[in-house]
DNA sequence: ACCGGTCTGGAAAGCGATTGCTAGCGTCGG
DNA sequence: CCGACGCTAGCAATCGCTTTCCAGACCGGT
């Protein structure tokens, strides 16, 4: 049965006070209540069972200390894991967050930042948006994770240095036809990479299959890879990576002695795949700390912030 | 440059009109504006880049038009695609939605809730809540998905029969020695199904290695099953079951041919599996869909709504 | 000419909180 | 004994918006 809620305005009433006590001691503010007042307080509102309404306040002071956060979908790991940690930043700094998939839609995505601004948000992360969500006139903090824009302040890995030291790992076991499963366009960095150890060992380039950061496209890439047949690929995304080994599994190719792989990004599951990945592990926990803490003591500089991605040597790179 | 937030008030002022005029024309409400008058608001709108403040809105109606949702661990895949579709839902009513974690723990759950009801969600969404977040005095309309709750509303799947079903296929293959990986204490549903379908087939109940719903949990629960040798495996979650294959395959053995596996929950991921895993589908779509149907619609009822789980079966049941 | 109805727009009362300013009052130094 | 000061507590304005109520303009019918 849902009760009406009980404003300040009852329990000052209940603790013959007026309603401007009832903030003093609810803020622990600078202002000073006697402690027997005080307790008065306490006890109405414990007796009324008394909550803050959040809104009002929002309203009052102008800041909701609220985050929104924007992710291409949901359901990948990667993103649930980021959005899972900056969460966590947020709630210790006492913020909450206001999650949502943009599908990635440039269309949807816009609507949702404007609804996002619509409420309020005291800042906004994006994680890999789209090229331009047109931010001109946004008042609030925005980052951009994974991706930089020219307009706001990113952070994102070291996609090239890490996806160099994955593919060089690769070339220290010996192989010399290096395949690679790359994401769509945007994303060139890990490309790059890729490319720069290949040409640091003087090898050639080795065939590259284009194709959309899911499990599926990492399905399908593989399938056109083993054409040209590497003796390993390097995936750019876990999930392409999961494909990959589908693939491989099912032209009976054995994996690390046939073929091997090694991932981009390292999420959980990378570690429970046959064989275990040997990844690239992006340094999700430091991206959204970094995320987190810029938003909200207002970093001026737009320079992305690149952090350092790890390598992570499991089975599937035959070490 | 943070610019100072533009107020309905500017609008008027720049439209030469009251401010009630503005709220007529921006709500599409009852009241009339005449077509000339409402021109020259909306270019008012255009020219300054008005965007409706929600806080104020939500003050004086007395909705945020915000769902709360709380998951006991936003990088559980399963929690993470539910997440999604409700976002869906909810967005497509427009609703948006406050995520969090509770990591399982009753106290941190229980702090959440509080903070989310601080904020005036107009509803909660509690996913797989632990046994008593004391909701006596929530005046706003709460769900709890996957655990039905005494006090509140509650929708999930068929455990029970999706369970039996998954190891009456099982049996159909010829096993007879069926082991189960069962998740912690207060979740007995899937544990009766795996019974029911036993004692239909007048089979003896097969191992059983309780723990937690996690990869590592599934591995080293199957690590102890195997002392019994079954020659199948039923995983009360896909994340269990990914943990089994990785034992299963350290242990040399083949699947589907030397032991089978089914799995409860079928999200995306153990499409990709090596092999394939057969599951027993969680019906996320309308799980979601009818968990937020509820929330605004009102319903009233108590009743617990249980919606029917599917079969998908893929290589690891040796079909 | 007057009355009633229709159509528009404005004034103002809140929604529940924060906070600057003010007032009461007990205490203490001169 | 008096004035000043420090400590508490209250008043009231304000945040941006919705909505009720009212006023004025204009119409047609009698």
């Amino acid at each position: 049965m849902p009760k009406d809620p009980v404003t300040r305005n009852d329990v000052a009433e209940y603790a013959g006070v007026s309603t401007a006590v009832v903030s003093y001691v609810v803020n622990e503010g600078p202002r000073k209540v006697a402690p027997e007042t005080r307790e008065r307080v306490l006890d109405a509102i414990r007796a009324l069972g008394y909550r803050p309404n959040a809104t009002a306040r929002a309203l009052r002071m102008g800041t909701t200390r609220t985050f929104g956060l924007i992710t291409p979908d949901g359901g990948n790991p990667l993103f649930a894991e980021l959005a899972k940690a900056i969460d966590r930043e947020a709630a210790a700094r006492g913020y909450v967050v206001l999650q949502t998939s943009a599908d990635g839609d440039p269309v949807t995505e816009r609507a949702k930042i404007a609804e996002l601004l619509t409420r309020q948000v005291s800042g906004l992360v994006l994680v890999a948006p789209t090229a331009d969500p047109s931010l001109d006139d946004v008042e609030v903090p925005v980052i951009a994770i994974n991706r930089v824009l020219p307009t706001v302040s990113s952070v994102r890995p070291a996609y090239r240095d890490g996806a160099r030291a994955g593919v060089e790992h690769l070339i220290s076991h010996g192989h010399r036809v290096i395949g690679l499963v790359i994401g769509g366009a945007g994303h060139p960095e890990r490309e790059l990479g890729w490319r720069d150890a290949l040409a640091a060992a003087g090898l050639q380039e080795g065939p590259i299959a284009r194709t959309t950061f899911s499990r599926e496209g990492g399905y399908r890439a593989a399938q056109t890879l083993l054409e040209a047949e590497p003796t390993a690929i390097f995936a750019s995304s876990d999930l392409q990576a999961i494909g990959v080994l589908r693939a491989l599994h099912e032209a009976g190719l054995r994996v690390p002695d046939d073929i091997a792989v090694v991932a981009f990004d390292g999420t959980p599951e990378t570690e429970y795949t046959w064989p275990p990945l040997t990844v690239v592990r992006q340094p999700v926990e430091l991206v959204a700390r970094e995320a987190v803490r810029r938003l909200i003591d207002g970093e001026e500089s737009m320079e992305a912030l690149t952090v350092p991605t790890e390598l992570i040597l499991r089975r599937s790179c035959g070490c």
